[in-house]
DNA sequence: GGTTGACCCTCACGTGACGTCAGGCCACAC
DNA sequence: GTGTGGCCTGACGTCACGTGAGGGTCAACC
């Protein structure tokens, strides 16, 4: 029972030592081992490693395909609403670049010369430091901004683990009021939003609650964000957003 | 005059670690240096870069990009006309994917569950080993497969230089026989179909001119194969079957 | 029942395409 | 004239494997 490394490397067109590495990595580590240390996969392997296959092409790093799969409460539908989802951004943006070069073609026959603002618009996408640009558009002056990239700039691995792990703490806290239907201006929610809070002022830049409703709002706004909480449950960036709004104005009441 | 490194990353939204690699490995040198020794890019090299993020974007690996962009006699127009055609290909592939997602999400909801082999269907046109596959069915018992495969295990870097080398010679052969407008069953384009024949005889397998002829068949109709010669000029393929033929009768009247 | 050949194992170093400091010029603003 | 930001060249780190080396395992065939 249970197929081989060569069989599984065949039929999934990749290598023995693909496997061997995401093996080491804890990626993928087949079920079983014979009593002589071969690797043996299971059906439930193939599973994964499809999954693996699939993100690593649409541009995932590993670690970022292990935090996909090992998201709780993420079952095949889910992934499979995802990948939907994600091969058609990624055919859009494909069909952006197609009609790019075409412009370019146009331009090319019609001996017009493109600015350099142009020649790179399509591109534009993947600017890393967009979120950056954005944030300080949004947040006016970039002095938050500064100040995120200042501290963060000092941050060890360590940090970021903590980091993440109170993240996915305050996520699944969101997650799991709104599936159990708690309001999101009831008393547990705003709590949630508050730790939320001053889970940015610690780490990333003092956040005001001004500040947060406007983060809120662009959980919602901004796919590239609400797309961490979309791919949770549906309909959470909103709630996370009205929970944060709530949180701000019991805060106001307060003072 | 010119752009600087930081302004030529920030609107390619590369960084400047990028832009030195670049030049490091000679893939894109600024035309201009400052006295101080300062980067300066011009017009032409902004044109470059597009093509190389391009490329590099489509999976290409720096050494092939470089190969495409060096190759001679290609203007801007055969650039985007590629371009263009990669594109195509690459929704085309995707489009598949969204395909097998949809089935697979079908197949999910009818609770049917999936073979190893249905499962990684979509992935099978990556299959390194597809060429091997093929060339054994092609070619009847594997055995001009073997052969290469064996052979091919031993060479060292300098000697695929050389074969590299020699094949792009061939290639340019038949490309300027091409364009010169020399018959396919001229003499001159038979020549370099014979060398083509001896180039596989001496590092890949013993070929037969009548193996010789189904590889050129195949140079025609396999698109992966058809495409190296139809990127340096259309209609290339089709010529080089015909030169393969030519030789072939030729060699076979002699006889 | 021994040997052959295909397949498997674990080190362990190599590679491609950069990321990330370190240490030090350069240039313009105040 | 002294910051402050941008640029330079090393040089080492990283990620996702590739590529042997050296050695067990196992079904098959003689």
């Amino acid at each position: 029972m249970g197929y081989s490394v060569g069989q599984v490397a065949a039929f999934a067109g990749v290598t023995v030592r693909t496997l061997h590495h995401y093996d080491e990595i804890g990626l993928l580590s087949p079920g079983e081992r014979t009593r002589a240390g071969y690797r043996r996969y299971a059906e439930a392997d193939l599973d994964r490693l499809q999954r693996i296959l699939f993100y690593r092409e649409l541009g995932f790093s590993l670690e970022e395909v292990a935090t996909i799969l090992d998201e709780p409460g993420a079952g095949p539908m889910t992934h499979l609403r995802r990948q939907h989802e994600l091969l058609r951004r990624r055919i859009g943006r494909l069909q952006e670049m197609v009609a790019a070069v075409e412009k370019a073609m146009e331009a090319q026959t019609m001996g017009i010369s493109l600015t350099p603002q142009e020649r790179f618009e399509v591109f534009g996408d993947f600017d890393p430091d967009e979120h950056a640009q954005e944030a300080e558009e949004r947040w006016g002056g970039g002095d938050a901004f500064e100040q995120s990239r200042r501290r963060t700039a000092a941050y060890t691995k360590d940090d970021w683990l903590r980091i993440k792990e109170e993240g996915g703490a305050l996520l699944t806290a969101f997650a799991e009021a709104f599936e159990a239907g708690v309001p999101a201006d009831a008393e547990q929610a705003m709590d949630v939003a508050e730790r939320h809070r001053e889970h940015i002022s610690r780490w990333f830049y003092d956040c005001s609650t001004t500040m947060h409703r406007g983060l809120g709002d662009m959980y919602v706004a901004d796919p590239r964000f609400a797309v961490n909480y979309e791919r949770v449950a549906v309909g959470l960036a909103a709630y996370v957003r009205d929970a944060v709004h709530a949180n701000a104005d019991r805060r106001r009441d307060d003072a």
